[in-house]
DNA sequence: CGCTGGATTGACTCGGATCAAGTCGAGTGG
DNA sequence: CCACTCGACTTGATCCGAGTCAATCCAGCG
């Protein structure tokens, strides 16, 4: 039974057996954490490679003047930077969302894993590349797009990203974020974060409710927030470097 | 004498006379563009990585509205995604803003160089960490930042970075960017973008004209902007990995 | 010269923030 | 089983930062 980092790694390239066993090897040493518990902070030195296995976390910033700005969601499969050693101090925070179970794959075993196994190397790159251009998305939809855009891209996106990892029943989705924490991620407050979920109900487009995501209309939805999904780079590219 | 690139990848950690003659010849090769010329365009294949030498260029999306968030801003030494060409396509776009001479690295002289040159691949693993904490820094300034925060605190970015490559007197600086520019980086309209420039000017805090940035007050503009530079990561790590 | 791209300024509008009360539901303990 | 609490969600009233629209200005330049 593979992991989900396995799996999600898979997706972007074909991996031998050995590839996967490799994988599977360095990421069996894993910890539970419950929610909302500091994985690293700003300013900590960095460590290992995180890998989300089970439950979800975010990157996240706070400001002098104490509001908080959530930077990017890991969900299962996920991991940080591949290179985060070569840094001498973490520029902002990993924190769980919900209780999780992370691996941790030190530098040594990432080095060697690099060396010995290129499709993974390769995958892994790719898998980077597809984080970086996720934060540019971000920039995108922060600095252009209306509150309620904002509000279906971030849906849309994590809709199809969580779909990746978990097998989940027809546009029905388990999303362990509360409305503080989307206002946190959106540069918005919580009470205009409510009042766009509102609208995005009533326009028939989704629900949001408790935990769990309905996409009603995924056209009217994708629509709404102008939502192209190039940036998650699912389509591969066909000749191999 | 060394390029822009050259010497930034040097401020990451120290060089070898073979890495920099191996850096330098990969460099030569240099182009020279119009401004407002695009390097790559959203949709296109990746190819070779692009190596600024001289002047300024800028990542950017056009939405389907017809408006444009530019993402960041690259100057002389800085290089796009070093494994851009695992990508199938861009999901954005490179444009000059002013004149640029532009050096193209293959993959596979990347690739060369990262195996014959473990410093030169440190270096840019750092380099490319400091764009992703950058981008973050970016999104920070988005989501939680008033408008005359986000212009100061772009002003101290750049200033920073460009003493980085550019030797300046005192606190005067050459911008190359209109303020129609700024409002597509900082997601506001020009107007707007003006009407702040004029705030600051008021405040004594920096000046802003005719592509020349002077920096009236450091520690007022650094005040206003609440700006930390850890994400740029000028402090190294004093243990090497 | 007059043209053009950029900068500047004013008047008005509006999206989202802010402030302030609730409501609802899942515990938890008596 | 009910009262209490606490975190998350809702809703209304009001305010303000930034957008919009529309002139005008200015410097460089063909």
């Amino acid at each position: 039974m593979t992991n989900a980092f396995v799996e999600k790694l898979r997706g972007f390239g074909p991996l031998s057996e050995q590839d996967d066993a490799a994988l599977q090897a360095a990421t069996t040493r894993a910890r539970n954490y419950p929610r909302k518990h500091d994985l690293i902070r700003e300013g900590d030195r960095p460590g290992p490679v995180f890998v989300m296995l089970k439950g979800w976390a975010c990157r996240y910033k706070i400001l002098p003047n104490g509001t908080r700005q959530v930077m990017a969601f890991m969900m299962p499969g996920d991991c940080c930077d591949l290179h985060i050693n070569v840094l001498a101090y973490m520029d902002h925070g990993i924190q769980t969302i919900t209780q999780a179970t992370v691996a941790t794959i030190s530098h040594e075993e990432m080095t060697g894993m690099f060396d010995d196994h290129p499709k993974i190397a390769k995958a892994m790159y790719i898998s980077q590349l597809v984080d970086e251009g996720t934060l540019r998305a971000w920039i995108v939809s922060m600095g252009r797009r209306s509150s309620i855009e904002r509000v279906a891209h971030l849906m849309c996106e994590l809709y199809l990203r969580a779909r990746n990892v978990t097998a989940c029943e027809e546009e029905q989705l388990v999303l362990p974020v509360t409305q503080a924490l989307l206002a946190d991620a959106l540069g918005m407050t919580p009470v205009h974060i409510n009042r766009v979920i509102k609208t995005l109900r009533e326009a028939g487009a989704m629900m949001l409710s408790r935990g769990s995501l309905q996409i009603a209309d995924p056209g009217k939805l994708v629509n709404i927030a102008g939502f192209d999904e190039n940036y998650l780079h699912r389509r591969m590219r066909s000749v191999s470097a």
